[in-house]
DNA sequence: CGGACACCATACGCTACCGTACGCTCCATA
DNA sequence: TATGGAGCGTACGGTAGCGTATGGTGTCCG
């Protein structure tokens, strides 16, 4: 959707590199990073100049007005998030079920905090955002459907394929919202017991552990 | 030059009610409006002030400053949550599964779309405020227990309990985040086969219905 | 009937931020 | 070496919001 307009630059520059210019994936990135630990009200971009370095003049030439920046931002999460998604639940055949509680567990995981983080400053700002939400509902459509072929691969029907991927998405995110460790001191156990309650199904035939 | 008029008017008003003044209690429920509806982000006094058709002069005859405002905000938020917490999980013996789906249909239900918009702008406070993210542990650890309570009388052992009941609650948080209506059409059977996964104990013990 | 006080309006200074205008400095290429 | 543009700095006007100071108005009560 958005062109590359800095390959050619960039190509000039990557031959020797003796400044360090900034270029717009420069800025998505460093917008990324605040946006995780800001929100997206803390995202301005006078701040995000201030923490790259440079004044807001770097700013504008790259970027018409900070809507710019943020749609380009939206963007760049929505492509790696779906490469991430046909990443995460391409499985081996015979380990499908195994590759359903490796994607909770990676959701679940502490060392994806940062990723959980921009997760949920995306689905904030797309509660009053209808370009964040129209983003956010493709990677939920993609997210849902390759996540119920991998239960319709462990022999789930349809209806609870699409339930318990349902189930899975939503537990994991609101998981993340949730402030538990007064409530559960076992909480390595009480993960491990939802994600049996979410990945095993009661079908015997399904059963595969 | 107001003075016959505005005298009428004030007796008028001072017959029924004893005008129509701001407490405390009149600003904190207007700043929950707005909390629901722009995210404490967007909660700004002045703002505040021309909804509630004054100036912040009046604002700052009530409260010290904005932030003494947001604290009362969350804490009359909690007192709500709590009673409602106790209302809703206080179920006739023998009818504890029962009262355990329609605690999943309350929060689910379109209907208390407001009450889930004033949630999650609460959470998402709460992942960058310290104060917000105590008071939001307070009522997760009363909900979580008030919630294994059901399960524990259903017969569910112990840490199913724990299990089942942070499940019920990460998912409909999880699930407000999510925009799945192109996921599936029959959202209904959708909810409702889901709700069986976290309700329904696969204990044969358990089992009511 | 005249203070005392609760409640609110007005005006102000301050900061943060947006977007624009314009000037400066590299660097590649002719 | 000259030159033009890419990339960035500086300066400016404008708006929104916070908190303060102070004045005005209604109401209660002695």
């Amino acid at each position: 959707m958005v062109s590359e307009s800095s390959i050619l630059t960039r190509m000039d520059n990557t031959a020797k590199k003796p400044r360090t210019q900034l270029d717009r994936d420069a800025w998505v990135a460093g917008a990324t990073e605040v946006l995780a630990e800001e929100g997206i009200a803390g995202l301005r971009v006078e701040v995000l100049a201030k923490r790259l370095k440079v004044t807001k003049g770097s700013f504008y030439w790259h970027f018409t007005d900070r809507r710019d920046l943020l749609m380009a931002v939206l963007g760049q999460w929505k492509e790696g998030r779906i490469r991430d998604i046909i990443k995460q639940t391409r499985a081996q055949p015979g380990r499908e079920q195994e590759q359903i509680y490796h994607v909770i567990d990676v959701y679940s995981a502490s060392r994806s905090r940062r990723g959980m983080m921009i997760e949920l400053a995306v689905r904030d700002w797309a509660r009053r955002d209808a370009e964040a939400a129209a983003i956010v509902a493709e990677v939920d459509d993609v997210r849902l459907r390759c996540a119920r072929d991998l239960f319709l691969a462990c022999g789930v029907p349809m209806d609870e394929a699409s339930s318990r991927c349902m189930l899975l998405y939503a537990y994991v995110f609101g998981a993340s919202l949730m402030i538990y460790e007064k409530f559960d001191h076992d909480v390595t156990r009480l993960k491990r017991d939802i994600a049996d309650l979410i990945a095993r199904s009661c079908h015997p035939s399904a059963t595969a552990a």
